[in-house]
RNA sequence: UGGGCUAUCGCCAAGCGGUAAGGCACAGGACUUUGACUCCUGCAUUCGCUGGUUCGAAUCCAGCUAGCCCAGCCA
């Protein structure tokens, strides 16, 4: 069962190289994320990267927060980080940080910079800055104040720590090339004065180190080899590569960038969940229809689906969208061993067995899962009056149609043979009721051989079914233009994205089940209970993997 | 238009000069206590394009083309 994957990728392969030219001696990988919103399929992505990276080279995985802006970050977020990184199973054992633990030694490296004349205090406004930056074709000009004496910058630099400044007023930057072609070499800023607490640090600082400074100090105080990060950064790899030399570190980190996972027909970017939560267009970060971590979780995917499916995805450089149904494939793989297949009816018609004795029942016994024994087995009462899925009886039935019409026989799942005879319709023409007759010789597991039906269907029993309120939740998503309007900043969404369905039926035994236990009913459709929403009396179910098989007309 | 990166089946992705792995999806068949699962079978004479080097190129060279990223005191 184990798909040993033959190659390595190609990070692994730069690992290989590094460890053989003496480079490091060891692994260690971290997973950065600033706490200012929830994660996403994407992290899953980079978190399990760096954590199987770590751990197949027997190394160490650190945790953490890139907490350098406190404008946007929030301890909700810290919390909420931790719970999903756990349950995804990434153990940082004691390697949990914050990059604000490191402010003062970022304050002492700036201090070093500005005495090797490598950093200047800059009194360029905001608009001043952007324009001196020059653009993509232009080179930049000199800041006025690029050439101020060590002193001066050194006097300037302590009063910006001392609150003298307001924010905007002066920052520090790194004294590199104004006419690089590489705008981020051209002086970027590397500490700004923002008068704002920080959720861990408080009010201590009022000025806060820029992400391209602050990285590179981050993962060279934290000794950490290969700081693996997403594509967009390697335009900053040369100002990465700047610091950890200029700040003298004995044995500098490298980074290694590879693509982002995108997935096909979902939004993906925490900026565009965050716009559908703050906009309340889902109920919440962990709404079913997102694909956050928090949202799968909810909907029923395991850990080890999202693993299978992240190693299925490969790491490369090339910009790729994985087609969903991959996602999809993984959780129907990791579940149809492990979790019990029960039945439920998201579309009821009463089926009558007209020769079965009223008043009867039997309790059958039906195995939970039948590849995996282990999952044992339950009772399911079986009575004269069930319920049937709609849409597994056909009045006027096409080619190749197997399930119930007046005339043919199937098999009722785990239970008899069954002949259907009649049907009764309203006064609109829908149909109510089917009769069948059923054979008592053709009990499920009586070694019944005489004839073999093509179809066969789930049913629960009317009398003791639980009703349920289903939701059936889609993706948010446009299948056809992607999800984000560059144009208006509009997001196009599919307005159907959730339905309730109200009159659903669940086997009895489906009471008292537990709120991560997933289900496998209804034609290789996986549901699990909503833990979130439900109640005694509605329960409630996500639909995690689309109705793959229901019957389609042949061509 | 400056710089960086990428281009192998519908979607991912191996391949690293010796004659195109694998998975998803799809199609057909066998089996069947759900048309699922499982099991077989099929699915790139071709690697963005054009030249060149070579006995030999997806792999090396040159020139094109297309896509992504960069001008936050965001990360």
């Amino acid at each position: 069962m184990e798909n040993e994957t033959v190659s390595k990728n190609f990070i692994e392969q730069e690992i290989d190289k590094d460890l053989a030219e003496g480079v490091y001696d060891h692994v260690s990988t971290r997973f950065p994320p600033e706490p200012n919103g929830y994660l996403h399929i994407g992290h899953a992505k980079s978190i399990l990267l760096n954590y199987g990276l770590a751990q197949k080279y027997n190394g160490t995985f650190h945790m953490r927060f890139d907490d350098t802006n406190p404008t946007k970050e929030k301890v909700e977020f810290v919390d909420s980080i931790k719970d999903d990184i756990q349950w995804l199973g990434a153990d940082w054992k004691d390697h949990l940080y914050f990059a604000s633990d490191y402010f003062e030694q970022m304050y002492e490296f700036a201090l070093k910079l500005i005495k090797k004349g490598k950093a200047y205090v800059c009194d360029l406004s905001p608009e001043e800055i952007r324009e001196y930056r020059g653009t993509l074709t232009e080179v930049g000009k000199d800041s006025p104040y690029r050439n101020r004496s060590v002193e001066e910058n050194m006097e300037l630099f302590q009063a910006m720590k001392d609150g003298k400044y307001k924010d905007g007023e002066k920052v520090l930057r790194a004294k590199i090339d104004m006419a690089s072609p590489n705008i981020n070499m051209r002086d970027p800023i590397i500490y700004r004065v923002a008068h704002i607490s920080h959720h861990n640090t408080g009010d201590k600082w009022c000025i806060y180190p820029m992400y391209d400074y602050a990285h590179p100090l981050e993962d060279a105080i934290e000794g950490i080899t290969h700081s693996i990060c997403t594509l967009e950064f390697e335009d900053h790899r040369p100002l990465y590569d700047w610091v950890v030399k200029e700040c003298e570190f004995e044995q500098p980190p490298r980074q290694i960038e590879f693509a982002k996972l995108y997935l096909t027909n979902v939004v993906t970017g925490k900026r565009y969940i965050k716009k559908l939560v703050e906009d309340n267009i889902v109920d919440g970060w962990d709404d079913p229809r997102l694909v956050s971590i928090a949202a799968l979780r909810r909907r029923g995917f395991t850990p080890e689906s999202i693993k299978m499916f992240i190693d299925l995805c490969g790491v490369s450089k090339s910009q790729s969208s994985v087609d969903y149904a991959m996602l999809e494939y993984c959780i129907r793989e990791d579940l149809k061993m492990k979790k019990a297949r029960m039945m439920a009816v998201l579309d009821p018609i009463k089926l009558v067995i007209d020769n079965y004795p009223e008043g009867q029942v039997e309790y059958l016994d039906v195995a939970n899962n039948l590849e995996n024994e282990e999952l044992g087995s339950r009772k399911v009462p079986f009575c004269r009056e069930l319920y049937i899925e709609r849409e597994d009886f056909m009045e006027e039935p096409p080619k190749k149609y197997f399930r119930l019409f007046t005339g043919n026989e199937v098999r009722l799942m785990h239970a008899y043979f069954v002949k259907c005879e009649s049907f009764v319709k309203d006064e609109n023409g829908n149909v109510t009721e089917v009769h069948c007759t059923y054979d008592p010789e053709t009990k499920c597991g009586g070694g019944f051989t005489g004839r073999k039906v093509k179809g066969t269907i789930h049913w629960v029993p009317a009398p003791y079914a639980v009703k349920a309120e289903v939701r059936l939740y889609e993706n948010l998503v446009d299948e056809e233009k992607g999800v984000y309007n560059k144009e208006d900043g509009s997001l196009n969404l599919n307005p159907n994205s959730l339905t309730v369905l109200e009159d659903c039926y669940v086997e009895p035994s489906f009471d008292g089940a537990g709120p991560t236990d997933s289900f496998q009913f209804v034609r290789n459709g996986y549901f699990c209970i909503d833990a979130k929403d439900s109640s005694p009396d509605a329960l409630v179910f996500n639909r995690i993997v689309s109705l793959k098989s229901s019957f389609k007309l042949p061509k």
